[in-house]
DNA sequence: TTGTAGGCGTTATCAG
DNA sequence: CTGATAACGCCTACAA
């Protein structure tokens, strides 16, 4: 193994000093232009890369950014990873990703990991039961930047990239009743989460406008697993007054609770029609396709990714603490009744100011 | 933000040699015992943390390990993630994942990307259409080990993590001349890559024990998407003699592939028999229930971690290329016909000798 | 426009 | 068992 060429090995082999070389190498206005090409020419011609590790001890600063996620295995997520990517790359920073497996003793860890990296800021997604955001104070104490996505912190000192859940949940609901529901049922995780605790009020405000009853048992909180969709199913076919629509915060509970609604002989959309979120593509696999909300992945990556750096080079408008990405529902067969219109734009209208 | 904590510090506290505080905190055999708790007590009572920087700058090496993968949103590739997590974190490596989403010019710049971040080791799932390893030319010539996972390399110098394709293959295939087809199409994607270039190889032989003719037109090549199982679909469906039976190298692929023929008014599986690869959740949701080959992506992160790892500690064992690990075929719907037995054992017994 | 000098925090080497 | 010293490669005052 040959040994690394250095700013010294340029310099030497151009008669210059390694400070020039430096300069250069980092584009410095204040270096010739011909001194520049030369030392840009001998630096690839000898196979010169920078160490960063020299450079970061100089600086103080790593060039990378810590991302802590629930779980990758998902469309969304992996969307939301590329455009990440994307920007990163574009920015000359790296990216260290880690799963929390939707534990907090796992999230607790990967920020102790990151936190000891170094990373320059961290962008979270917060899993199911995290309860307190004491993990991220050794972050705040550095004034190193914290930015979440899409489950977001509600502190609000901490900043946020999301979707208005509110308005996305009231147009799902919206939707439904529009299709002639009557007694809707809402499936969702834990309300710790905001995007949660804001579908379940979407999911009231469209009731109240609605002038439809809203009582506790209207609600089944789990952990929105496969498993806890057939265990919702279950409930919903013991229930006295059997519900005719179905609004769930994810598209794999709803596919399993949908399927074993099937399977008991319920007909969908007729009897429950069944609206989901995520529009994950298992959405046009089951039979009768989901509808869903879809949610900008990518977008909210490159948003993440962008404020963060931002915020690193000090150009940060402080003042925005929360950025929100436009959703959309797509209507599929689940949720579609015939002789019904889909009256999207009305429920759109009637929708109310949530910030 | 206050200065940071440094070997320094502690020393002076404590009126020791930095030296000394650095080995302890190495756990250095040669530093007393006391000598060492005084040292760990001050660390953590300072709130000392190590600056990687400086130790990557002085040892010349990162502990960080890069890795490659084509795409991320999979349920198998989330789990050879946190496979691999599990392992790194436990050997105090950090990963850096970039995901190539499967084309060869952004596997290119992810290379290049993890050679100048001075990784370690590299772990590569090889994108769709990656021709020739000159990329990694540059981590062989510095010794940088560099180990492929289940999309590996031809060449004999890559070591790699794999499972027996063509065994694999072997079993799906014999398993639907089991259940009576005498007439299979196999769908996989660029026989480039080693998993499909072998799943066709164990296709091949299963048709040749059972004296099933082949020809070039029992295999449909495409790249695995969702529409490209659509439009093999409409290729099966025009098709002079129309199959009995399909294996498709993908889930997704067999999925959407199916779902176009039950809709075409194609009964599975008594009309055409399928079987998938990778056992996605998603098997279990389309109706009806695919079978597929379940494949351990979780064991094979933490195998190709803890190569990786082995390897980086000189404790490698040079001749071994080639670690395989265990699949199943795990039998649903989508392919058992009545009346007909799961003979996997006699299968099981016909297995031709694949090293 | 270029150069000199020193230090970022750690660890390897050599010497007690 | 402990310590002094010198790197690792880069960058930033300051000086010329």
């Amino acid at each position: 193994m040959d040994k690394d060429i250095t700013i010294y090995d340029i310099a030497k082999e151009l008669d210059l000093s390694p400070t020039t070389v430096s300069r250069a190498l980092n584009d410095h206005p204040a270096v010739n232009k011909n001194t520049k090409q030369k030392i840009y020419s001998m630096a690839s011609q000898l196979g010169y890369r920078s160490n960063m590790f020299a450079s970061n001890l100089r600086r103080q600063r790593t060039n990378t950014i810590g991302v802590i996620v629930p779980k990758l295995n998902s469309n969304f997520m992996s969307s939301v990873i590329a455009g990440m990517e994307k920007v990163a790359n574009e920015a000359d920073y790296n990216l260290i990703i880690s799963q929390s497996l939707e534990t907090v003793e796992k999230e607790i860890a990967n920020a102790k990991t990151m936190f000891n990296s170094r990373v320059d800021g961290l962008l979270v997604s917060l899993a199911f039961d995290t309860e307190n955001m004491d993990h991220f104070e050794p972050f705040i104490s550095k004034d190193i930047p914290v930015i979440f996505y899409d489950r977001v912190s509600d502190h609000k000192q901490f900043a946020g990239v999301v979707i208005d859940n509110v308005q996305a949940s009231y147009e799902a609901t919206t939707h439904l009743i529009e299709q002639g529901c009557q007694n809707i049922i809402h499936i969702t995780g834990n309300l710790r989460r905001n995007v949660y605790a804001d579908r379940l009020k979407g999911f009231k405000y469209a009731l109240l406008d609605n002038d439809l009853p809203f009582s506790d048992a209207s609600v089944i909180i789990n952990n929105l697993s496969e498993d806890a969709g057939v265990e919702a199913a279950q409930q919903i076919l013991q229930m006295d007054s059997r519900p005719d629509g179905l609004f769930v915060s994810n598209d794999t509970c709803a596919v399993h609770c949908m399927k074993t609604l099937t399977h008991a002989g319920i007909s969908i959309p007729d009897e429950i029609a069944v609206v989901g979120f995520n529009n994950d593509p298992i959405c046009r696999v089951v039979e009768p396709s989901l509808s869903s909300i879809d949610y900008p992945g990518y977008e909210m990556g490159e948003v993440a990714v962008r404020s963060l750096i931002h915020y690193l080079s000090g150009l940060a408008d402080t003042s925005v603490t929360r950025i929100t990405l436009r959703s959309e529902l797509i209507i599929r067969s689940s949720s579609l009744r015939k002789g019904k219109e889909n009256n999207k734009g009305k429920a759109l209208a009637l929708l109310p100011e949530t910030k």
